[in-house]
DNA sequence: AAGGCGGGGAA
DNA sequence: TTCCCAGCCTT
């Protein structure tokens, strides 16, 4: 939960989890439509996906107990070099130094690395230097102390250095240029799109549709909707991408709210309409299964925030588009 | 080595 | 708006 993801945020999901799936038995055994909806808002779903695919490693392969060498617990879906070394350093007070962003920016700053940090180049010249700085006889309590050095005092902006304990050995400070490390590449600006989404509309139920298990948003559920191309309408949009994605023939009947989100690698500014099915069986194209549902049925399942911005607004007494 | 992969809090 | 968060995986 804590990869990319802020400690205060990942507070709001963590009890509600372990509450929910306390052991690894518990967690190999259920639907990962439950995980992801215990983990729904809190994004990179890969995360779930890959942590139920280990539990059940954990438990299939190795008699559910979690591996106590680094070799083999990395080997786990979605253990990487990181989580590697915070659980066998942590856990089991074994000798591997951790590399997050905590540490790299406070290593760069330390020892004025000019590498970017978001260059895949630079991992290895952390990773060494954590290697050189750790403590060996408390390597876990020497990880979070570097960690929260970073979270608390080395901050990205306005690092409070003059309560570092370690100020005297900072090269960027004795040369007044904490500001200028860590050094990052300059990230390309996002695409922005203008896509549409449908509540459809059929009797007193509405339409909705699931993402394939792996990629963007992968195994969530949402309103079915695509891409405005040019020269196109909204409205001719909503039709078109319906009939290309569900084969279902709808009538955008009103214009329901304009949604704006960003995600990692693009935005997108969507246009929501409540529609009515007209004709058509069900042939799905992208998505892999769908739900005719009552509005009153969505929080059963997961959905992505995009979709959550605009959900409350069928609540309200908007539902009623049966005639 | 680069890019894909969410969402939100802070500045 | 921009930055960046206790990273990992695929291409």
């Amino acid at each position: 939960m804590l990869q990319q993801t802020q400690v205060t945020k990942v507070l709001e999901y963590y009890q509600k989890f372990v509450d929910r799936f306390p052991d690894v038995v518990s967690l190999a055994g259920a639907e990962l439509q439950d995980l992801l909806k215990t983990w729904e808002g809190l994004g990179y779903y890969a995360r779930a996906r890959n942590l139920h695919k280990a539990a059940q490693v954990v438990v299939r392969d190795l008699e559910g107990h979690i591996p106590v060498d680094y070799a083999a617990f990395r080997k786990l879906p979605g253990v990487g070099e990181y989580i590697a070394a915070a659980v066998q350093s942590i856990a089991f007070n074994a000798p591997y130094a951790v590399v997050d962003g905590n540490v790299k920016r406070v290593l760069a700053r330390l020892f004025l690395v000019k590498t970017p940090i978001n260059r895949s180049a630079s991992t290895r010249i952390f990773q060494e230097k954590a290697n050189q700085l750790l403590d060996h006889s408390v390597p876990g309590i020497f990880n979070q102390a570097l960690m929260e050095l970073g979270a608390t005092v080395c901050r990205p902006k306005s690092p409070t250095c003059v309560v570092c304990p370690v100020n005297a050995y900072c090269q960027a400070l004795q040369m007044a240029r904490q500001s200028e490390f860590p050094v990052r590449q300059k990230p390309k600006p996002l695409p922005e799109y203008h896509v549409v989404a449908a509540v459809i509309h059929r009797d007193d139920q509405v339409f909705i549709t699931q993402r394939k298990p792996e990629g963007l948003l992968g195994g969530l559920w949402e309103f079915p909707g695509g891409k405005i191309q040019v020269k196109e309408t909204a409205e001719q949009a909503c039709v078109r991408a319906i009939r290309e994605e569900t084969n279902l023939l709808v009538e955008p009947i009103e214009y329901l709210t304009r949604v704006k989100h960003a995600y990692t690698h693009f935005k997108i500014v969507m246009d929501v309409f409540h529609c009515h099915y007209q004709s058509g069986e069900v042939v799905l194209n992208e998505a892999i299964d769908y739900r005719w549902i009552t509005v009153n049925q969505i929080n059963q399942f997961p959905f992505p925030r995009s979709n959550h911005k605009f959900i409350p607004l069928l609540t309200q007494g908007k539902e009623d588009y049966n005639e």
